[in-house]
DNA sequence: AATCGTTCCTGATAGC
DNA sequence: TGCTATCAGGAACGAT
């Protein structure tokens, strides 16, 4: 389930891979994936040919800016991740560089496949089919992406910038359950499932308070834990206990630090309780019910 | 305006 | 063994 730092991750290796390549082609076998423009064959038009001036994250967004003002962006909502490599014939699967043989089961959902012109690939593995493409003009695009809230890996996040994530200046107070704040794009960028339960087991915080009733120490020890979790997250590039991979297949080793979130029933890393879990918001919440409490 | 429920998908898992 | 029902979940969208 890629959150900020597998995506931070996926970006930052197709960064160092594809940096001025060209869109040769592009192959789906699920047209769907593709949002914008509305259909596949006018994407395929409108792509060929275009350059990669960069790749970056902006939430869980993987955006390439292309050639003649465009840019490409790619979500991989819960199962999807971007692979470079090349593809073998031989087995017609994707193959990481090198060609070496790789079994991993995880890679073999292709649904979407960018051709480059130095004869590699970036490959879209999406078991569940949820992720989705969109081509937009630069401007366009940039002017969407503002409209999120900021980016907790951005050293501009001070912990008054949180605060007021949570406490927006001249609005109504903030009400709602702490997990399903610090979750929501438009507040805060990048956070998902994962990182909101280990930041919140971090911070000492049941993921149902009320976010109206965090104290200034809870707020800071939440900020801290937000900043650390993520950071540690992007330096292990992300977890892999499930779908997600980096971009030459090789899994994230987040999950050595993986805490609570899918623990259910095992001790507690601090105090030995066993970690419950229960519905927030249609999603699953985990958290240790002697550190974290109501 | 904010919040809630539904929808999209399919492999894994549980239950019989 | 083999079938069916349930579940996971990010975010857009419709409904309240």
């Amino acid at each position: 389930m890629p959150e900020l730092p597998e995506v931070q991750t996926t970006a930052d290796g197709l960064k160092s891979k594809a940096l001025n390549r060209v869109f040769v082609d592009v192959w789906t076998d699920w047209k769907k994936t593709i949002k914008k423009p509305k259909s596949f064959e006018q994407f395929r038009k409108e792509i060929k040919n275009k350059k990669i001036k960069n790749i970056w994250r902006r939430a869980k967004n993987i955006i390439f800016d292309l050639s003649d003002g465009c840019s490409l962006l790619i979500h991989q909502k819960m199962t999807g991740h971007l692979l470079y490599g090349i593809w073998n014939m031989k087995h017609r699967t994707w193959v990481p560089e090198g060609n070496k043989a790789l079994e991993d089961p995880m890679n073999k959902f292709l649904h979407l496949i960018f051709f480059l012109d130095n004869k590699k690939m970036i490959a879209l593995s999406d078991l569940r089919k949820f992720a989705k493409v969109e081509l937009w003009k630069t401007g366009e695009l940039l002017e969407e992406l503002a409209k999120l809230g900021p980016e907790p890996s951005d050293k501009s996040f001070t912990f008054e910038m949180f605060k007021s994530c949570l406490r927006p200046k001249g609005a109504l107070a903030r009400r709602g359950k702490v997990k399903q704040i610090i979750m929501d794009q438009n507040i805060i960028a990048g956070i998902g499932n994962i990182y909101s339960s280990e930041a919140l087991w971090q911070a000492k915080i049941h993921p149902e308070k009320n976010v109206a009733k965090l104290s200034e120490n809870e707020l800071k020890s939440l900020y801290r834990a937000i900043k650390k979790v993520l950071e540690l997250g992007v330096k292990l590039g992300g977890e892999s206990f499930s779908d997600y991979r980096k971009p030459d297949g090789t899994k994230g080793a987040f999950d050595k630090r993986r805490r609570v979130y899918r623990r259910e029933g095992q001790k507690c890393a601090r105090c030995g309780t066993k970690i419950k879990r229960l519905k927030v918001g249609q999603r699953s919440a985990f958290f240790c019910p002697f550190c974290q409490k109501l």
